[in-house]
DNA sequence: TATATGACGACGA
DNA sequence: ATCGTCGCCATAT
């Protein structure tokens, strides 16, 4: 069994945690959701967890949009963009004229 | 080890 | 404001 010091297990569940604490109807970033979970520097990792979760899972991936405000594109899925674009909009959260959520407005501030 | 790859982000031209 | 480039960092090959 490997133990180590640090495992990425636990820097899963803090990114979930995170994401799970974003209230209806705003939004964050990739980033702000690595900060928020003490995981400064690791966007990345936040959209590769979002990127792992199953289909039905109950948490608000949608929430969670690109530093420019923009929904991230997914290599290979088109339609996840558009089921994103749905799920905020029924939640009050609308994109400009060229698709960008103004942050200001509906970004998250904890 | 060395490279490549990403639901990313900061910065400069 | 937009775009290309480079930095970051965990994973995969």
């Amino acid at each position: 069994m490997k133990t180590s010091r640090n495992s990425p297990d636990e820097a899963v569940q803090r990114i979930l945690a995170t994401v799970d604490a974003i209230p209806r109807g705003a939004i964050a970033t990739y980033g702000q959701v690595a900060r928020e979970a003490g995981l400064p520097r690791r966007a990345r990792q936040v959209g590769a967890v979002l990127a792992a979760l199953p289909a039905r899972t109950k948490l608000a991936w949608h929430r969670v949009v690109n530093a420019q405000g923009r929904i991230s594109k997914r290599p290979g899925d088109d339609s996840a963009e558009q089921r994103q674009r749905g799920r905020l909009r029924r939640e009050g959260v609308r994109p400009d004229e060229r698709g960008r959520y103004d942050l200001q407005r509906y970004g998250w501030r904890p």
